[in-house]
DNA sequence: GTGGTCTAGACCACG
DNA sequence: GTGGTCTAGACCACT
């Protein structure tokens, strides 16, 4: 299992919102769970190749947001699933994400099915239930 | 038909990025085709309530890429429907696209199959002759 | 009118929490406004006599707390006099607070009366109606 | 008697600093007195859920100072009612304490009167024999 | 000139 | 060895 992920030193996303997406995206896609050990600061920024301090930032913020949970002189762990706001709030904001992904999709000149299709692809990719 | 699109002063990707990702889009959904004028440097400054400088540098970025072409005393136009959109960028993008709303519909506790159902219903919503 | 405070290099609480603390003090006195600019982080840092990036990771803190909102390329200004959560909680808060303070202050061996004294000849400090 | 005060884990002022103030609290407030015993490294790093070496630093330190006095294989025993409890001392820590109390109030949106008003209205449970 | 991001490197608190 | 704080200084985005 790979822990890491890309971080495109040119792109004008900055690097801690990189990071910080690839932990979501881990958390979000099983790779990490409530509990598990992250890398340290300092193992992370080299699996990134960019500075401690840097990845230090996004765990500090990450534990603000409630999604890790540091214990000092030990490691930051996660604490939960990213569970944002309620579940009303949640589910609107899922149907909005659902209605401009299809939008968007359909604009770039996909059908209907081809988006199924690459959506049900990815299934294998995910493991919620490992 | 609305030739404007949302900035967002607190996101962490820069307004330069914002802007040129949103003119992007427009050519690539058709909503800006070669030989179109765009909005003058300060009437998008206006729209998108941001300074003009920032409009300019973009518009001059873009020109430098070959995607506009400013007619001196005339106006901004659209050479070309954006090389990047080629087949393969748009399969490129797509995927991408298809990505990241996994990623975040996945973050917000939905299951594959909640968001897989979610797709599906909103087929009865399209209009296939678009 | 001052607008700067005292920093303790040697006091075990932070400086970032020293200048938060700072700040939030400045602005329930009055001494700072809603839609008031506050001193640039330079300026700041020269005040207090610390590194600039110290005074701008409190301002990026308040920001996300609600109380600065920052302006890029302009400056950093007072949104809402720190207004926290729920009318209800902070009548609670305040209750624990002024319980709290009462017992501290009578087991330190001052009487009642001396309490009221010293809260009493604080009014002067204050300036809220300008 | 309750000889254990509360450590937040999660404040930016350190545990050690947290664990000094609480034991010097206690003496001050006359809990703790001249000659009694605290209780051990361990009962206290159980009582306070941290590690056994930050609360024995703490001891160290305090015996640096001369307020703590430790017998080896029998105990630790406080020594002086802490010389920073002198009248002048205690003066200075009440007005520290009416200061805070006032600014974090007024934070909280409460107007000046009202603290009075809150402060005056618990005259009453107050056990002037006590 | 404003705040924001990043690096490099030191030192501290904690286990 | 873990994360946290701070400094010095560079470069970027924005007005």
């Amino acid at each position: 299992m790979n822990l890491s992920f890309d971080i495109d030193q040119s792109s004008p996303l900055p690097l801690y919102a990189q990071i910080e997406q690839g932990i979501r995206g881990l958390i979000a896609r099983g790779k990490l769970r409530e509990g598990e050990q992250l890398p340290t600061v300092r193992e992370m920024a080299v699996l990134l190749r960019i500075n401690a301090n840097t990845v230090a930032k996004v765990y500090a913020e990450l534990e603000n947001k409630g999604i890790l949970k540091t214990k000092r002189g030990v490691g930051t762990f996660i604490t939960k699933p990213d569970p944002k706001e309620s579940k009303r709030d949640r589910k609107r904001e899922f149907i909005e994400l659902s209605e401009k992904f299809l939008t968007d999709s359909l604009s770039l000149g996909f059908s209907f099915d081809e988006i199924i299709q690459s959506i049900s692809s990815q299934k294998k990719f995910i493991n919620k239930g490992g």
